[in-house]
RNA sequence: CGGGGUGUAGCGUAGCCCGGUCAUCGCGCCUGCUUUGGGAGCAGGAGGUCGCAGGUUCGAAUCCUGCCACCCCGACCA
């Protein structure tokens, strides 16, 4: 029996590498805390991507690339951005190798290399693209400028963790740039919504949109506008961020534009990004002890057909009934995989296909070709029916669906049994100890109150829930007034 | 970088304390036959610089020294 690990066993990495992604554990240390991600990991972000971008593209985004290295002149020029990065940037120094002539067949860099000016692998590319945008924008008739880019980006974490935090990670930011403070808010708070209703309708995981605090803001924005959801072990995930950036990094690269009352005023900027790390949550908030388990708008395959037979002649005979139910399907835009091979038996692609979350088996055997029926298994609630065949193609769009809204429902449940309301410390203490999951407290709105509850009991404050009501109270640390409730949690 | 732990076949491991047929076992892999409605059985087979480099010793996976890597806990974080 090789991966009964459940999500709370928090050994997600084993887990991972079974299934999707394999640590890339190469001698060299340099790419430590990278991940490689296999096909039908990748398949599911392809899906993750085609959706964002249809959604961006619906909101009037175009997608266009950057460079990846970033003269550390430039990184510098916004300074609260450079600061809050500064820590976990690789950087390049040189760019050659030669022959180490104390060693034989060895390399070594070569110092007559050395580059005039180092190179900051981009742990984000405000810089590189508001010193593009510089060039873009003269006049308020080129704005908005609404650009994404789909790319990678490196940060030097002292402590990675597969798809949560890994030291080179895929994602998509994208880079907005405005002629007033108001429409670059809107453009903000749009774009999390963009991701709300991704998250939430696409992928099942149910989260909760906010504001960051000062301390937990993007370095360089002015206000953090997040989407938190919570897994199944209790623990926070900022699954999304979209920033207004107001016009520190038009002010940083000196990007002015003629208003069209013919003033010069500085550009107003938002970005916004999501990455990886949802397939992360992803996996984190639907697996159970049998596998991955896969809403079905992101399955690689939604359906995967297992035949059972004995002998060559009964095989063709089942795999016909297979593929004409397979291009059935199909027909109907369903995405399967018909399991032909001969070198597994059935029982084992049974737990192979588990394992891998598909949504809907078929199992199609001599017994179900008598009575015209085949056996359908769902796998979020592990049931097996007995189907008749004309009746497939409606009952599995009817399951996928059934599936995929399921999904989210247990999810959200979930979570709401894990929202907390608490009035004193002892009880938030007794709460993140014993229970985990969000804390529903007032706060005072400092510093020193976040800081020190931050340091006794290790949650934050995830976010300042959007819908959160004014209420009077007091600060569950302090015992100052408080005008409304904010969330805590321990967080990835 | 501080505190703790680990490194033996593709993966997971036994052996280390007490040096000497110790390189163990399971999974996986290969071949053959029988199997096929929930991870098949039997038989045979391939696969290892015991993390690396020194040292002690007649003899080192085992003891000593140094180095490297990884994991967990802290500081950092999408």
């Amino acid at each position: 029996m090789a991966n009964k690990l459940t999500p709370r066993d928090q050994d997600y990495s084993k887990w991972y590498n079974e299934i999707v992604v394999q640590a890339d554990l190469a001698e060299n240390s340099a790419v430590r805390g990278c991940m490689v991600i296999k096909p039908y990991g990748y398949a599911i972000w392809e899906k993750m991507q085609a959706e964002l971008d249809k959604m961006f593209k619906a909101t009037g985004h175009e997608n266009a690339y950057f460079p990846l290295f970033v003269p550390k002149s430039l990184f510098e020029a916004e300074e609260k951005n450079a600061e809050g990065f500064a820590k976990e940037c690789a950087v390049v120094t040189h760019y050659r190798l030669k022959n180490d002539e104390a060693r034989p067949g060895k390399l070594m860099v070569d110092p007559e290399a050395k580059l005039e000016e180092e190179l900051v692998v981009r742990p984000t590319s405000e810089a590189v693209i508001w010193n593009t945008y510089k060039t873009w924008i003269q006049s308020y008739r080129d704005l908005p400028i609404l650009i994404n880019q789909w790319a990678n980006v490196v940060r030097w974490e002292m402590r990675t963790r597969l798809f949560l935090r890994t030291a080179e990670f895929l994602w998509q930011e994208g880079h907005t740039a405005h002629a007033t403070k108001q429409e670059a808010l809107e453009e903000t708070k749009l774009m999390n919504q963009v991701y709300t209703d991704f998250v939430e309708n696409f992928m099942a995981i149910p989260v909760i949109q906010g504001t960051k605090t000062a301390s937990e803001r993007f370095a360089g924005a002015e206000e953090t506008y997040c989407i938190e959801a919570l897994m199944q072990d209790g623990k926070a995930l900022q699954a999304g961020t979209s920033h207004f950036l107001g016009q520190n990094f038009a002010k940083a690269f000196d990007v002015k534009f003629a208003t069209d009352t013919g003033k010069l005023d500085f550009v107003w900027a938002t970005s916004w990004g999501v990455s990886t790390r949802l397939i992360g949550a992803l996996i984190m908030t639907h697996s159970d002890d049998n596998g991955l388990v896969l809403p079905p708008n992101l399955a690689p395959y939604q359906v995967v057909i297992v035949p059972i037979y004995k002998g060559e002649d009964q095989q063709k005979e089942i795999a016909q009934v297979a593929q004409k139910i397979k291009s059935k399907l199909e027909e109907k835009n369903i995405r399967v995989k018909f399991d032909n091979r001969d070198k597994f038996k059935p029982g084992f692609k049974f737990h192979e296909y588990e394992l891998k979350g598909v949504p809907l088996r078929i199992a199609i055997g001599p017994k179900d070709l008598e009575h015209e029926r085949v056996e359908i298994a769902r796998r979020d609630i592990l049931t097996k029916s007995s189907v008749s065949q004309v009746e497939i193609v409606n009952y599995v769009e009817e399951q996928l669906q059934e599936m995929q809204q399921a999904l989210f429902d247990k999810a959200k449940r979930f979570r709401e049994e894990n929202i907390t309301k608490v009035e004193t410390f002892a009880e938030f203490q007794s709460v993140i100890k014993e229970k985990g999951g969000f804390i529903s407290a007032h706060w005072d709105g400092t510093q020193e109150s976040e800081e020190a509850i931050k340091k006794t009991t290790k949650a934050t404050i995830r976010c300042i829930p959007l819908d959160a009501k004014e209420e009077v109270g007091s600060c569950v640390y302090s015992g100052k007034p408080s005008k409304m409730r904010v969330l805590f949690a321990k967080a990835y």
